[in-house]
DNA sequence: TATATTTCTTCACAATTGTGAAGTAGTTTC
DNA sequence: GAAACTACTTCACAATTGTGAAGAAATATA
């Protein structure tokens, strides 16, 4: 009995039931997969192979722009799901990387497993219509912080919803993440203390 | 046959195609609806009856803040659907308001209805589930343009690519969508003209 | 452990955007 | 068509954030 998958279940769980017969299949077609700190896991310009469940760990999801930036879209830890996932289902070529910002530990499964599982089970299709719907209301937030909060406010809000990736995460990733320049958002903070 | 009709069948064409028994129920239960400018289809505080699809017409999703300011998360054209989704399928009441800034043109659909149009027609879940991705993506994307560009270079984008929403929309409600304080838009746009 | 590399902080200054008020223009309503 | 209302523009000034450089601190590598 692998601890991750009570992990992924309990995940899952927050939006739907698994029948047993979807845990079987998680557990065939899901494999244990370990990436150190730096590791990418997927790279700009090819489809992506898997879809990715974080059990621990820290990631980043970013984009290098004209001027050869890195624009940070998403950072998270686990317990959570993270992939790029329009690229990964349409299987088109995506231009993002999905890199390891921590050691982590995850559980991931290929494209065509998906469509196997996604015949052979019950509740794929609902999960996935669920977990699109509550990204899209997270995806709304961060429109709605980014259109009425300040870089300030912005940097209080994750700090007190997200404590763990103020701590985990080097402060550049954070800024671009929050799009603040690290020079400002390094004065933001040192002003936030006194 | 409604020329409405084959507006919705159009667009939802851009995603799955539609089978005729799912086109069917399209007819049998989304409902016309004609909507004046400035009125609101759908109120803060109560569940969304309809899921809205515009026709034709330039509609707005706003909230009002602590502050008694009107936050506006959403303003679009016809064709399109136009609904606070996850509260309309929850059952739950939204936060937001949907109200005509042209005079509209709708199909809507009532929630029990939804549910039976699920069970007896065939592609209702496989679209649900291209839209919320589609969403999901033009989202991903005005988070990156709010985290990478000026208040300029956001107004500069929105005039390439929804010239309609321009010149049919008051500053006002522009400047809120992009965050933008409207004395300042007003400054940009005056300073673009030069 | 020493060295190299990366990240963070700090600074002065610049650029952008916000604020609130006042006036102008435009629109709606009776 | 006049009055009332709403939206837009403009202004001076304030506040916030960006920029680029230089040094300090932290981390990685040999």
């Amino acid at each position: 009995m692998n601890d991750n998958f009570e992990i992924l279940f309990n995940y899952v769980r927050l939006l739907v039931d698994i029948p047993k017969i979807d845990q079987d299949l998680c557990r065939k077609y899901f494999k244990p997969f370990s990436a150190t700190k730096g590791e990418i896991i997927e790279s700009s310009g090819k489809v992506p192979q898997y879809h990715n469940f974080i059990v621990s760990g820290f990631m980043r999801n970013f984009y290098s722009n004209e001027l050869g930036q890195e624009i940070i879209t998403d950072i998270n830890d686990g317990p959570r799901f993270f992939t790029s996932y329009n690229h990964f289902m349409h299987r088109t070529p995506s231009n993002e990387n999905l890199q390891c910002i921590t050691d982590c530990e995850l559980l991931r499964i290929k494209r065509d497993d998906v469509d196997i599982t996604a015949k052979l089970g019950i509740t794929q299709m609902e999960y996935t219509v669920q977990i699109l719907q509550q990204q899209l209301e997270k995806n709304k937030q961060r429109i709605i912080d980014h259109a009425t909060l300040s870089a300030e406010q912005r940097y209080v809000k994750l700090q007190k919803e997200y404590p763990s990736i103020i701590q985990n995460i080097p402060l550049k990733y954070i800024a671009s993440y929050l799009g603040i320049n690290p020079g400002s958002l390094s004065r933001i903070r040192n002003e936030l203390v006194k």
